[in-house]
Parts: structure tokens; C-alpha cells; sequence
DNA sequence: GCTTGTAATTGACCTATATCAAATCCTTAG
DNA sequence: CTAAGGATTTGATATAGGTCAATTACAAGC
């Protein structure tokens, strides 16, 4: 449980309540494609992604799907639904790929949280940052259009200072990306093909190279 | 500071703690129109709103403005920013009418934070209510559609069970609700009428009755 | 190498909602 | 009561981005 221990999360957990966490907690396997959980089941743990990656999404009336969040390894998931009332999970959650996570036991960790506010605070910080995300979020979808939105997504790793070119390549489906920023990837292909044109960027299959970042900062 | 005491936020707060944060409190007025703080401004202290409302909004770099939430009368809001790096505001705050607030001072809350895990497991519950409030909102604006969300808006306190006539009243301009709902003014008013005339609702200024909930509800 | 199936792209078209402008309504001050 | 100014509604028009269908590219199995 080397990752756990890593996981910013639980780096305030003594000797005692690490192992009373461990004990409590295990590792599992999911397969490219199948459900780790559903939206609306009733949730008793929350999870560690290890190796792979993750979807979060929601599905419309209509049975359309939003992706909502994009988990990548090292990241912790689903540990808001232990402070919600009814807690059911309020999403999907589907592997994009062969994962390895742990899983940890929401009762035993709320237990742990009982006795030390240390571990409180670790975890309201780590949740008024997704918060936060949240809000940029909302943000990001009634305030900005499409363009907008994929070149926020090209840019955002690109520290403040690069305006060298900077590449970057994904293993997520073209289709999942899009959904993850509220395009259809009709639009997401077009308008890749528009920045390209336009000699900002240059994509090769799933790597993009960006050429000119202060132009596409332009926009953002 | 009676409405300190029966905020729920604070019903855990024993006698002690009150009496520091009551201390370093204090009660304030906004005018109408004013603003009570600004996005990125450094952020020393939260709210609650006694009487009157408040929007909280975001500009695009265009100007444009989007509201992310109304604050109504026995609402705290900004605690979230105790926890957030940085510690600056992410929305502006501006008084919709005239209003009368207490104003809490964050370091202080932290510090009885820091030594009582009850009041921190309560403030982590506000924290994922809020974030789930969040999720739904981003599901709102990206699986549905402008009609569909003002339904919503219009369903938002008709509880499961009730099914006869319903009447809500608003107080907040149009143009700001409209907002909110992330819709134009004119969509908005153009929206109300053609559910007016299929003899859903019926319009009486900013007074609206419900006729047939059921049938509203379909489109949820 | 082929073949088959899935994913991504491209093109033609359509629609929900924005935009812009004018008309009406509503409130407040005098 | 009347006038002025803002808020709301209504109408006409534009457009971003969605939808549908056809085409091409790509990967996996043989």
C-alpha cells in the first residue's frame, strides 16, 4: 500500500491510524471497459486509482453521456460522497483502460477523521479545491464557447512561463475528451483542424504539438 | 448574533468556542448595488447573510457576466476560500437589495476548527453538499437544455409528492435569474410564455403558479 | 499481406438560442 | 396625474455548434 501511503491525503495519518486504514482497505482489478460503481448505488468506499485511467460521467434523461471528470493514476476519487447525505454515488464510474486501485472503506476513514482534526483539514482542502474545479467548470461552460474550452484543455499544463513549443500526447478517446469538455467530436475534430490551419498547433494521431502558446492564450 | 447560534454550521460549537467567534465577528450593511468583495481579492473572512440577497458572479473576459448562485437570507457563503491556496475570493459578491450580514473571520473559525473534529465533520458536509450542487449544475448546462433548466428552476422547491397548484414569487430581476439559469433575458420571458400558453404555468408579473406540476415534470 | 470493425474526419444541413432593434410596460419623482 | 428611465417583451435575423450520413484512417486478428 506504497501508494497510499504517497497520496497527499493521507500524509497526516500517524503510524496507528495508517495501519487501522490499511487493514480496512484493498486492492482491486477493473477491466478495460467495465463499471467500477453507478450513479445512485449506495456508496461505502472511495478510491485510489493506481495504474489506468478512469471516467466519471453522467447520463442524461435522454441517455446521453457527460463525461465529467477524467481520473489519471495517483488520484483519489469519490471520497466527497462520504460527508453526503443519502451517500449514493452521484456518478459513473467506467475504466478506460486495465486499472489497479485500492479501495478504501469510507466508515473506517470517517472514524479516523473523528479523531484527529489534522486529517480534517487535509481533507476540506482537498475538497474546496474540487470545489473550486467545480466552479471553474461552470464557468468555463457559460462563459466560453467551444474554441475556448479546447484550448483551455491544450494549455493546461503549461506552466505560466513556457512559450517554448510544448507537446502533449493523450491515451483517452478522442469521443471521451470531447464529452469531458462538453463538445461533440464532430466539433472537437474541426476545430483542431482550425487551430492547425491556422499554424498555431500541429496534431499528429493522438500528439499535439503547440507552436505558438501566446497566440492560443489569446483566446483563453 | 442570535442567527450565528441557529445556523447549523455552528450548532456544534460549544459555549467557549462561540464566545471567540462571536468576538472576532461583526454585523454589517451593503446597499443596494454594492459590493461586498471582489473576485481575486484577498479573502479574510465569510458570511452570513441575515436579511436581504446577494449574487455572486463572474465576468468573462468579455465582460459579460454569469451568476453563479443567489444567496438568500440565512445562507453562509465564500467559507470554502478558508481552505482554498491562495485565500482570495473566486466570485464577486454584489447586494441585489439592502442587506444586513455578519462577517466571520476565517483565521479565527480555522482555529476552532483545528480543535474539534465535530465542527469540521460539519463543515465538511456543507462542503460536499455544495459540491454536489456543483456536479449538478455542470450536468444542467451540459445534458440540458435552456427549457429544460427553467423547469427546473421553476420545480426547484415543489417537493415529490405535492401535485396541486403551486405558487412561487421572485424578488431578483429577471435579467439576474436569467442569468443564473444561464439563459438570456429574452429566452427567459419567450420560455415563460410558451409554457404559459400550453397551460403549465400562469404568469402574474413576478408571481408564477404551477398548474400542472405532473406534466412539468415530464420534461425535467 | 488482407479483412473486418471501430474510431475519427469531412461535408451538407438544421435548429436552438443568441443578437439586435423596436415597442411596451412599470416604477418612481415630481 | 405625467414624464422619464429602466426593465421586460416581442419580432426579425444571424450563427455556433449540433445532427446525420458518407468516407477515410487505423488497429487487431487471421
Amino acid at each position: 500500500m506504497e501508494s497510499l501511503r504517497k497520496n497527499l491525503l493521507f500524509s497526516t495519518l500517524d503510524q496507528q491510524q495508517f495501519s487501522t486504514l490499511v487493514e480496512h482497505s484493498s486492492r482491486l482489478q477493473v477491466s478495460d471497459g467495465e463499471h467500477l460503481f453507478h450513479q445512485k448505488e449506495a456508496a461505502n468506499y472511495f478510491f485510489l486509482l493506481e495504474t489506468g485511467s478512469i471516467k466519471l460521467y453522467r447520463l442524461s434523461p435522454s441517455g446521453e453521456e457527460k463525461v465529467i471528470e477524467l481520473i489519471h493514476q495517483g488520484q483519489t476519487f469519490a471520497e466527497a460522497v462520504m460527508f453526503m447525505q443519502g451517500g449514493t454515488y452521484p456518478v459513473n464510474a467506467q475504466a478506460l483502460s486495465d486499472c489497479q486501485l485500492i479501495r478504501i472503506h469510507m466508515k473506517t476513514f470517517l472514524e479516523i477523521l473523528e479523531d484527529s482534526t489534522d486529517n480534517c483539514l487535509k481533507i476540506l482542502a482537498l475538497m474546496s479545491q474540487r470545489l473550486h474545479g467545480a466552479i471553474q467548470e461552470i464557468d468555463q461552460l457559460s462563459l466560453q464557447n467551444a474554441k475556448m474550452r479546447i484550448i483551455q484543455f491544450l494549455l493546461r499544463d503549461v506552466t505560466a512561463d513556457t512559450s517554448t513549443p510544448h507537446t502533449l500526447k493523450w491515451t483517452t478517446p478522442k469521443a471521451t475528451l470531447a464529452s469531458r469538455l462538453s463538445v461533440r467530436p464532430e466539433t472537437f475534430s474541426r476545430t483542431l483542424q482550425q487551430l492547425s490551419q491556422a499554424g498555431l498547433i500541429q496534431v499528429k494521431g493522438s500528439t499535439i504539438t503547440l507552436l505558438d502558446i501566446d497566440a492560443l492564450r489569446q483566446y483563453r
